[in-house]
DNA sequence: TCGTTTATTGTCAATTATGACAATTTAAAT
DNA sequence: ATTTAAATTGTCATAATTGACAATAAACGA
């Protein structure tokens, strides 16, 4: 009945067109014009198969965010049984780890939060959920430490690493990652500490 | 001769205009029209005054970059000559050194960047200035520091500091100060212990 | 072949942002 | 009062973006 539907693989191309005009023009300056020309299509068509701006945006963060998630659940699961907090650094910072395009998708993302309540409730239970997953990582390997540190040295990790990232658009991720390698590593040696000998700051 | 001149005071009001629509819509975001309206002038005027689009970017990057490079050596200048590094800490996750609206325009700033190769560059000299200035600051207290140690640990200051800002469209600034000034205490203390007992990771 | 469903193309109107410039008004000096 | 330089206002043309929809072409089943 009627001509097959192409909705489905249509929509895969212009969401992964809409992907690499977000990385290259940002969220607000990929203009359905920008996406039809990526991703080869007339402008009318990706009206046609995934309605206004609005339901395209939804399309695209619902994707981002949900591969993302995958991908940092994937990782903490390929860790070691031992030594699990220092293998979650060397991975953070190794080049591997690390998608140009990806990263600049995030930054547009975080930053037109801030101009977007629904995109910024969302961006932030997404990052809250890295911090929470390396504390459970520290915790699992440093029972000892105290609550306030193992807060304060995942929340360091995820700056040190985050950092690197919302810098991105700088263009100075290469040549820091090695200190980001290193400060992190600094981080973690101090829940070797026993809470006694904790600082007296 | 003629009708005196409002060019510098027009000039003032126009900037400070558009210095608050960055914050509110992001670089690309203020248009001609926002920043006459925040101005209450007529678009006309502020054609007038500064010239296009171009020039006026121009003009404000080049007050916030100033402005900001100046502070920042006022804080310096203001430490005291004693425990600077703790010093230091103190004043950079304090309330009162947080300006919400100032965070947000170098935030836009930063992400324009990747797209703008000339701000870019500005860009990256301008965030090369807060880490050199710190490693020199962590030096004068701990001469005997290894030089990969002070640059790892002045990044991850710097990183910790940073990524307290660029997670401000999240809205997440205020809940993560303190594990961030504690997070940032933890590398401080990381130089206090000699070369020689450096971890064997 | 015919009817149906969908893809595909094309076009029009409304909005917005920008550049350019003419026309007018204002404030000072002479 | 006249001249002069600048502010101020207003208008027009152009380009970009978007929404809406008509018209055509293609693929499938009966």
């Amino acid at each position: 009945m009627g001509r097959p539907s192409k909705k489905e693989e249509r929509t895969e191309e212009i969401l992964n067109a809409f992907y690499r005009c977000v990385a290259r023009y940002g969220l607000e300056g990929s203009t359905l014009e920008h996406i039809a020309e990526e991703s080869g299509l007339k402008r009318s068509l990706v009206r046609h198969f995934v309605g206004n701006r609005e339901e395209l945006v939804q399309l695209l963060v619902d994707r981002v965010l949900q591969q993302s998630a995958a991908q940092w659940q994937a990782m903490i699961s390929s860790l070691p049984a031992e030594q699990r907090p220092e293998a979650l650094l060397d991975t953070l910072f190794c080049d591997q780890y690390s998608d140009a395009e990806y990263v600049l998708v995030i930054e547009s993302l975080i930053f037109s939060a801030g101009r977007d309540p629904a995109l910024q409730q969302r961006m932030q239970q997404w990052l809250q959920g890295f911090t929470d997953d390396i504390a459970a990582i520290l915790q699992a390997d440093y029972p000892a430490a105290e609550t306030a540190t193992l807060a304060a040295v995942a929340y360091g990790i995820v700056s040190i690493y985050f950092n690197l990232d919302s810098l991105a658009p700088l263009g100075m991720n290469a040549q820091y990652r090695q200190p980001a390698r290193t400060a992190a590593g600094y981080l973690l040696e101090r829940l070797q500490q026993s809470p006694a000998t904790a600082e007296t700051h």
